[in-house]
DNA sequence: GCGACAG
DNA sequence: ATCTTGTCGC
């Protein structure tokens, strides 16, 4: 693979993404979350989509796509190996949220360009980014003490924030993937989350795509009803 | 040259 | 990301 060239992409296409809020509904129908696991030593990728109702936040559908894996994971390029079976699900499902919570990085991203913000732009959705660790931007960790929150920063730009969701817990990196404003995202992902460190969405997302107890539970139960 | 480094 | 045992706090 040519990594240069892939980096000449990502700027082009991150000059098309948008950071102000643009077709987000104050009161969404449907909230999706976004995750991807691996099988067999990384050789299968599995892409998970859920949709959640609003505000009750519910898990009403969930698609999953396996494919295999072509591209290895090189910090500042995920977006290469997760994309392609992201899209897979997002075109199993019978219909689409009004806005997507993605595991990864949205602009906080060396070029501006994470996960969230690529797959944002893929299925044009306003996107959300929340990961578990930080990729690019600096924060004031005093203010994070303080405050609970702290603007995430490059020096050019104001990437997104950092957050502590839960007590006693490390903090969350929030950034706009794509048509949707940093207040908004950060916002958003505020009340979408319920007592745990991950916001619903990305708790759910994770569940079916590593498939997590929770997750067999609610199909077990769903069998049931049928 | 050295450290940092989403999932 | 994934694997895996023990430990800690609510």
């Amino acid at each position: 693979m040519d990594l240069a060239a892939l980096r000449a992409q990502q700027q082009q296409l991150a000059s098309q993404v948008i950071t102000e809020d643009c077709g987000v509904p104050a009161e969404p129908q449907l909230i999706g979350g976004a995750d991807v696991g691996f099988e067999q030593q990384g050789t299968v990728t599995r892409a998970a989509l859920v949709l959640l109702s609003w505000p009750g936040l519910t898990l009403v559908e969930y698609q999953v796509a396996r494919i295999p894996t072509e591209f290895p994971y090189i910090p500042g390029y995920l977006s290469f190996r997760e994309c392609p079976a992201l899209v897979a699900a997002w075109e199993k499902l019978s219909r689409q949220p009004d806005l997507l919570f993605v595991d990864g990085q949205g602009i906080a991203h060396p070029r501006q360009f994470g996960v969230a913000s690529h797959f944002g732009l893929l299925v044009d959705t306003p996107t959300i980014g929340v990961a578990k660790k930080r990729l690019y931007g600096t924060s004031d960790s005093e203010r994070l003490a303080h405050d609970g929150v702290a603007p995430l920063l490059s020096s050019e730009r104001s990437l997104g924030w950092v957050w502590r969701s839960k007590l006693r817990c490390l903090p969350l990196f929030i950034s706009p993937g794509h048509r949707v404003h940093p207040d908004t995202a950060l916002a958003w992902v505020q009340r979408c989350t319920r007592g745990y460190r991950l916001p619903e969405p990305t708790r759910w997302a994770d569940a079916v795509a590593s498939r997590r107890p929770a997750f067999i539970r609610w199909q077990e139960k769903m069998r049931q009803v049928e």
